[in-house]
DNA sequence: CGCCGAGTTGAACTGAATCAAGAAACGTGG
DNA sequence: CCACGTTTCTTGATTCAGTTCAACTCGGCG
């Protein structure tokens, strides 16, 4: 089963002839509302966070964390202008693939369709666990399990943004946090 | 975008050559607990839905309808014992992909690989947006949501079944149904 | 008829939201 | 290095959506 585990240094062999590396600073923005994001990005080092407006509010969707990775899904995956914006959260460096690149090389290099099925899968699995993480888990109890996942997570991040990544808001996480 | 609209087409033509198809009749088992899920059903007619049990409750974790798919996806993926099981609802006739004959058919067709990749995406994408309706929706707006996707199934399906879908107990979902 | 599973209803309880102050921490300019 | 405003975090009081537990209804069906 090393096809989940290891997808992170498979992609790597798979696409490293097309992925190019950055370094972005804490606070930089990657992606910004409304446009198209045409990339996905790899973390080889810090941490990124995908996040949104709702209500007026700013929603985190997602954080990548070392080896982790992060897109705007709806806009990469349908060719549409994303309702995500990426931004770092610490110094970071990444790997990019551009997804019109991407596309090309799949084509001519088909064996590597098989790569990017299994990454998929992958980060459905994740977004499976998520749904059951939301349905079962209090508010404490997903927190943990995220701080499991992203270590130091909250060193780095502002509390808001982690708590409306949990679906609760900020006060609640506060006292989460502070056990009581 | 026809990429994720008409997925349901896309793999009857690409994959039609390996589907075999079958009818159950209501209440059939198609996979029971801790046995590895080697097959993928397409819902030409009928319901179906995956479920698991969690602390000894049966929780449902999907439900696939006319043109829709249901699989034991951590088994599947993984080629490891399932923790779901299936069942038809209603009798229904799919056609089903047996996983072993559909890595054999991408091996030699590789060009075949993208259909599939569209198609996890595709399940990746809805597997958000539950996310998102974990994160911000109510009981009731997530109860009228999953109605809108599955039409009728509220004629077909226990209460029960549902309520745990949602995330709620049976209960509550009993109230969200007689609005108060 | 009496049982049984499925659904409904009520009352008390609870986890988390909301609203409203404050307290730290942080950065920037003087 | 300190003063100031801004942002981030904490704490308290109240409210509310949803849970829990328990009883009750209803429609089959043997």
């Amino acid at each position: 089963m090393d096809k989940v585990e290891d997808i992170y240094e498979r992609l790597k062999s798979a696409f490293g002839e097309i992925m190019e590396y950055t370094e972005f600073k804490a606070g930089a923005k990657l992606n910004t509302t409304g446009s198209i994001c045409t990339k996905i990005y790899f973390v080889e080092q810090g941490a990124l966070r995908a996040f949104y407006y709702f209500k007026g509010n700013d929603v985190t969707a997602h954080f990548a964390t070392n080896r982790g990775s992060i897109t705007a899904p709806d806009g990469f995956i349908k060719n549409t202008p994303s309702k995500y914006c990426l931004e770092a959260l610490t110094d970071s460096k990444v790997f990019i693939i551009q997804k019109s690149i991407l596309e090309q090389y799949l084509k001519r290099y088909p064996e590597f369709e098989r790569v990017a099925r299994h990454y998929t899968e992958k980060v459905y699995m994740e977004m499976l666990e998520r749904v059951e993480s939301m349905v079962f888990l209090t508010a404490r109890e997903r927190y943990h399990k995220l701080l499991e996942n992203h270590p130091g997570l909250d060193q780095k991040v502002n509390l808001g943004h982690i708590a409306s990544y949990l679906g609760i808001t900020q006060e609640t996480l506060s006292r989460v946090r502070n056990r009581r």
